[in-house]
DNA sequence: TTCATTATGTGTATTATTTACACAAAAATA
DNA sequence: TATTTTTGTGTAAATAATACACATAATGAA
């Protein structure tokens, strides 16, 4: 019963945000198949770790990012899927302040970089497939979970919060009425600092409250912007 | 580099929906480990099977069911899951209508039956979890995605689906304004039939407009309840 | 046959939510 | 000090969600 010769991969999508562009996290392959060629980072499951270890350990040595937001995104099993043999992929999805990390390409990345996701190479694998997946996930997932705020800064003025939104759903958002709906969850917390960026009035800032958050999901209320 | 031996599992977990409640489709197992416990039918994926391939032909060999709707669920790979070793289970959602098929058990299953979601037997493996997960999925699938008519006959009165949804989502629903707000949808054609189960006035019969479906949602519109 | 019972089918008024929309305030810059 | 830029704020109108009761068409019992 045991011929099985089924190798396991995970691969992460893992998405930052900076000044209106969201951008994905690409490696240049440096072995075959696919040498060259632009891929999610990832690798093979080791024998005695878990799934999300394997992400995480393969993103660090693969671009030297540690992530802090991680979840499964979806099993990719299709028979043909790699020129190896049998591989099945678990991908997952993650976001990243790229400011906070520098790049660094290692073990099987020759190059590691971020692209604009309206501006992506064409990429290894179906790692196509996976990545739009991952958009569609990005997309639906911040409206109504408070995801968003692994993209910012921990203090953020309100316009930061409000240009997220519209880049992410690829939309105009107003204003007074994005402000009115976020203030009113109640997961903000105004702080008594303000930030001045060039020209303009100076901004309040903002921290999103993950304790009351929680709370506020025990008792059934709902986020959704 | 190669010295990886994980292997890989698909599991369904597989619902039905009679008279006011959602049952779950379990077997109980023929071999160790865990022999003769009740558990998700599944088994280990063979080289030159799609994953999708793998969950149906388990399915059909444990229960003699085929199903019509199935998607992923989740994939499960904490390191001591199975006892016999390194074992990744991906597991997926399906549904189905339980008076369309006879339960058959074979191969690695002695015994195959439906179990009211409110009364589960203890499971093999981490098998609880993926069915609570499971369950989890279809009361929030249900609401923003037509899935309901998996489990209903092709033809049914308006009650039918009002007690399916107040049975899913587990609470009372209004009469009038469920059916206001999914006829408004537009996905029910409303046919020149009547039922009649015993007392009380016979109920016109409607069916779900799959074609229309499709075609509102490229329009854009969004079907929620 | 008629009276009681059971389930279906329908509309409106009230409340809550969403949307559209414009100008003053605080800073930088010319 | 006048202009430009960005932030901060309220209200009216439209839409959606909720609460709620009685007539109709059948069955079954008296």
């Amino acid at each position: 019963m045991n011929t099985q010769s089924i190798r396991l991969t995970v691969d992460a999508a893992v998405f930052g945000y900076e000044e209106g562009h969201i951008s994905a996290l690409l490696i240049r392959r440096k072995y075959e198949p696919f040498k060259g060629q632009w891929a999610l980072p990832g690798g093979f499951v080791l024998n005695d770790e878990s799934l999300e270890d394997a992400v995480e350990r393969e993103l660090h040595e693969e671009t030297g990012i540690k992530i802090n937001y991680l979840e499964q995104l979806y099993s990719y099993g299709n028979l043909n899927r790699d020129p190896r043999g049998r591989v099945v992929s678990i991908a997952y999805f993650g976001l990243v302040r790229p400011d906070t990390f520098k790049l660094i390409a290692s073990t099987d990345a020759q190059e590691v970089a971020w692209f604009g996701i309206h501006a992506l190479p064409s990429l290894a694998f179906d790692h196509k497939e996976i990545l739009t997946m991952a958009i569609d996930r990005l997309k639906a997932k911040i409206t109504y979970q408070p995801i968003g705020f692994e993209l910012l800064d921990k203090k953020f003025p309100f316009s930061d919060l409000e240009k997220l939104y519209s880049t992410v759903l690829g939309r105009d958002i107003d204003r007074r009425n994005f402000r009115k709906k976020f203030l009113g969850l109640k997961v903000l917390d105004e702080l008594d600092e303000k930030i001045s960026k060039g020209s303009g009035r100076p901004a309040n800032l903002f921290q999103f409250n993950q304790k009351r958050y929680f709370q506020l999901i025990k008792e059934g209320i709902v986020f959704e912007i």
